[in-house]
DNA sequence: ACCTGAACACCGTTCAAGT
DNA sequence: ACCTGAACACCGTTCAAGT
């Protein structure tokens, strides 16, 4: 946090007439807090511009309109995605345990913030090739878990392959399961399997059952 | 198709009163045809309202809200995914073929109609609990799968274990790789796969592997 | 440059009223 | 029962104007 969060109505705003430049800032912060609190829809140009203390048409200055308002926010939160999972595979003893450690992450991340994980890859961001930046902050969390593939192939407990396809298996695997539980369509198996975080390692090491050498055939 | 679509602004309108007790159907109707071609944000009861050709308020004698008109959207867009993956499945001729069919299947659907399989799972219907219905029709089209595993399994070609379990497992790649084709983020994977069918096919395939049985550890 | 207030064309929802 | 029109409190976006 580089700044105090203020409780009132307004956040981030000196007294009286400008922003010195952060202005851009403080209209990402208050957008961030309004879709944790009241998801996507509540991500409103007006309602941004209220929280942060200024006119309406003020956020036209950063932003041409509200959905580049909500692709900065992917952006971000990919960016926050990808250095986790980083973290999380950083840390890990050994190659296993890293995609274990970056399923876990990403799981974690799509269960803490759920409206900010649907952002990352829902339709509100619809057109990519518009917004180059969200997309690269995609493949760089992407990167992250191809390099982990890629160092359980040299470690030899991954099959040989190209790895970005074995790392789209399992990212597939991974994305769905954390979606599914958002969904609440998996509630009763989360349930048997001892909550949620369970029924994604199961989840998880099924998808690992892909990535293991194969015996003869 | 029950009635002949009319392609002037409004849809399905005799001439003067009343709807004879299928206004609901008439709004399900334009609410459909507004979701295909504007995508959920363009389902607004007033927009389903004139394009059925009533008045903005009638919709609340047959809806409580925008989200139920969005609920009963999903719920038949489940419908139709459920029977679709059964009609794959019954026609395929071995259990090995009908998994892929319904992967297939699966993923062609999110393909064809992208709108309609975002709302099948995401956030617009966000209470499940309120709409049971579209969660039926969710779990029906998942016994589908799972039966199509269960069927593996006597026929020997899928490992033994809770066929639920392995079904999500299964569920959940295939999910996932059709939930990132559609947002763009594997693009260049699915053209050196020789097309998005080609990549699915591909996730599925790793998928599969995480069914089969397992050599002596 | 940066920000403002008024205006335009929309929303979802509520309400009193009509047949 | 079923449908209507007016009203309320919102939207995103545009525009002329202010410092």
């Amino acid at each position: 946090m580089r700044r105090a969060r203020s409780t009132k109505r307004t956040v981030a705003k000196p007294k009286g007439a400008f922003h010195h430049g952060d202005l851009r800032w403080a209209l990402l912060q208050a957008a961030s807090l309004l879709l944790e609190r009241d998801g996507t829809a509540g991500v409103g140009l007006r309602a941004t511009a209220r929280l942060a203390g200024v006119s309406q048409t003020a956020p036209y200055r950063h932003f041409p309109d509200r959905e580049a308002i909500l692709a900065a926010l992917a952006e971000q939160g990919l960016t926050t995605l990808g250095d986790r999972m980083a973290g999380a595979a950083r840390e890990a003893k050994d190659p296993v345990a890293a995609l274990n450690a970056i399923a876990e992450t990403y799981v974690a991340l799509a269960a803490e913030r759920p409206y900010l994980f649907r952002l990352l890859f829902g339709p509100e961001v619809a057109d990519k090739a518009r917004h180059p930046a969200v997309r690269a902050a995609g493949l760089r969390a992407f990167d992250v878990l191809i390099g982990a593939i890629g160092a359980g192939q040299r470690a030899g407990v991954v099959r040989a392959g190209e790895a970005t396809d074995l790392a789209l298996g399992y990212w597939a695997a991974i994305h769905g399961i954390a979606l599914l539980l958002l969904d609440g369509m998996v509630g009763e198996r989360a349930a048997a399997a001892g909550g949620p975080a369970a029924l994604a390692r199961q989840v998880a090491g099924q998808a690992w059952l892909g990535l293991t050498p194969r015996p003869a055939r």
